[in-house]
RNA sequence: GCGAUCGUAGCUCAGUUGGUUAGAGCGCCGGUUUGUGGUACCGGAGGUCGGGGGUUCGAGACCCCUCGAUCGCCCCA
């Protein structure tokens, strides 16, 4: 290109009715966030590198190879938050917010991974977060992820799915593990080289593989229920007659595992159907909202053992599913005829904005061209001013009706008049 | 990190096997027409064809490198 700077690699500027969407989302996630009594925080967007290193593994690919990290001038190295759950584990410990455990808390922006962008996939992205801190009891995820199926009804978000499993307690899990290996070692040549690898690094990922060579092996692996502790399974249990209770409909998946170190019993996320227009929409980045249980972070750090369980979902992802948000019509548009009613079609927009009316001014440009620009913008009523006269009209539809309008604009008249 | 496709005005695209001053629609600006709800016509601005190098008498078309986008893999939200 020119010379004209370009946008770094996988960052959006968002406009337009793809901006609307954003918005719709983020807007939802306030009101039902706050019908389920979540605080809002607001979190750096950098930490020391070793709040995600500790927090999330250093062997995961997020901390190993796409975190945006940097030294400071102080020589510190820093990172951008790849993920919200760490920086708000770290903060919680560093502020002492025990005391208002069982602390809820709810926030969103933006997020930066250092990966190859795709469709639903980008270096710096955006994400709503929820998280409950210091509650034990199976009650707190349901709690939790009740709040994620209402978001998504209210965002109008069809044929979606909630998956969910269990990773049991820290011990289940690595006899799980241990044995998964062991099942896979025995076979290790027939696998694909991705999962061979996988093996050593993160065997329960061998699960949700693709590929085929891996698929045939993975039908009769050892499940996690198992291993499964009584304790665990009395968890378990808790949480899907919980969910039953709360009408969230919600199906087993033996092998969902997630990828980052710190999950412990519950794991979930709502993906979209098979064959769906949801699925259609979302290409290979399915995932559109996930989490789980995490009781063993806060230790990561330093911290007191403390329970806790969170999600997370892409704003992008979502808002690729909640259909065209228009910009909206305004209610009123004012149009001067010529220059000399410019100042008056101001004082008209004016005064009926302070009145709560959303107003689209034509008062720039060409006079003779207002009408075929405000046209564009199709208000539900119009004033024009010109020479001699007021006019109005407007459509007869909610309370920008013929008389609304008409004594809002007599009562403006009069003002001015006067 | 790996593989594939692609990159021509602000936008969507056309540019025949390489061949004069690179085109259209929409949008934008100006003019005439119309005149209280998507008029019609005329004119204009705007592109070193993503960038760099190469092959050739000649490159928007071919080759190499690079940047970016898209789609998979991987990973994840």
């Amino acid at each position: 290109m020119s010379k004209t700077p370009q946008a770094i690699r996988g960052t959006q500027d968002i406009f337009g009715p793809d901006a609307e969407a954003f918005a719709f989302v983020v807007e939802t996630f306030e009101r039902v966030r706050k019908l389920y009594r979540f605080r809002r925080v607001e979190m750096p967007v950098f930490e020391k590198t070793e709040v995600f290193s500790r927090a999330i593994g250093e062997t995961t690919d997020v901390v190993s190879k796409e975190m945006y990290s940097f030294e400071d001038r102080g020589g510190d190295s820093l990172t951008l938050r790849p993920e919200f759950t760490a920086g708000i584990a770290r903060a919680y410990l560093s502020n002492g917010w025990q005391q208002h455990a069982p602390l809820k808390v709810a926030t969103h922006g933006p997020l930066f991974r250092y990966e190859r962008p795709q469709k639903g996939r980008y270096r710096q992205f955006h994400q709503i977060d929820a998280e409950i801190i210091g509650a034990a009891e199976p009650q707190a995820d349901v709690d939790l992820l009740a709040m994620a199926d209402q978001l998504l009804k209210e965002l109008g978000i069809e044929g979606v799915t909630l998956h969910l499993n269990t990773l049991g307690d820290g011990d289940s899990r690595e006899a799980w593990r241990a044995a998964l290996v062991e099942h896979f070692r025995a076979v290790k040549d027939e696998l694909s080289e991705d999962s061979q690898e996988r093996l050593e690094k993160n065997p329960l990922r061998i699960l949700d593989s693709k590929d085929r060579r891996d698929i045939a092996f993975v039908a009769d692996t050892p499940k996690i229920d198992q291993f499964l502790s009584d304790d665990a399974w009395a968890f378990f249990d808790a949480v899907t007659s919980g969910l039953d209770a709360a009408g969230v409909k919600w199906k087993r998946a033996e092998s969902l595992v997630r990828g980052l170190d710190y999950y412990r019993h519950t794991a979930f996320e709502f993906i979209p159907d098979e064959g769906s227009e949801a699925a259609s929409k979302l290409g290979s980045q399915s995932t559109i909202l996930g989490g789980g249980r995490y009781d063993g972070l806060m230790e990561s750090l330093g911290g007191a053992p403390t329970p806790a369980v969170g999600w997370a979902a892409g704003i992008e992802r979502l808002a690729m599913l909640v259909g065209e948000k228009g910009e909206g019509r305004p209610e009123v548009g004012v149009i001067s005829e010529n220059r000399a009613h410019d100042d008056a079609a101001m004082q008209f927009a004016s005064a009926l904005r302070h009145a709560g009316y959303s107003v689209e001014l034509g008062a720039t440009g060409n006079p003779k061209k207002r009408f075929d620009k405000m046209r564009r913008f199709d208000p539900v009523g119009l004033v024009v001013l010109k020479d001699g006269a007021v006019s109005y009209r407007s459509e007869a539809t909610g309370r920008l009706s013929q008389d609304s309008i008409r004594s809002a604009v007599d009562h403006l008249v009069f003002e001015l008049e006067n």
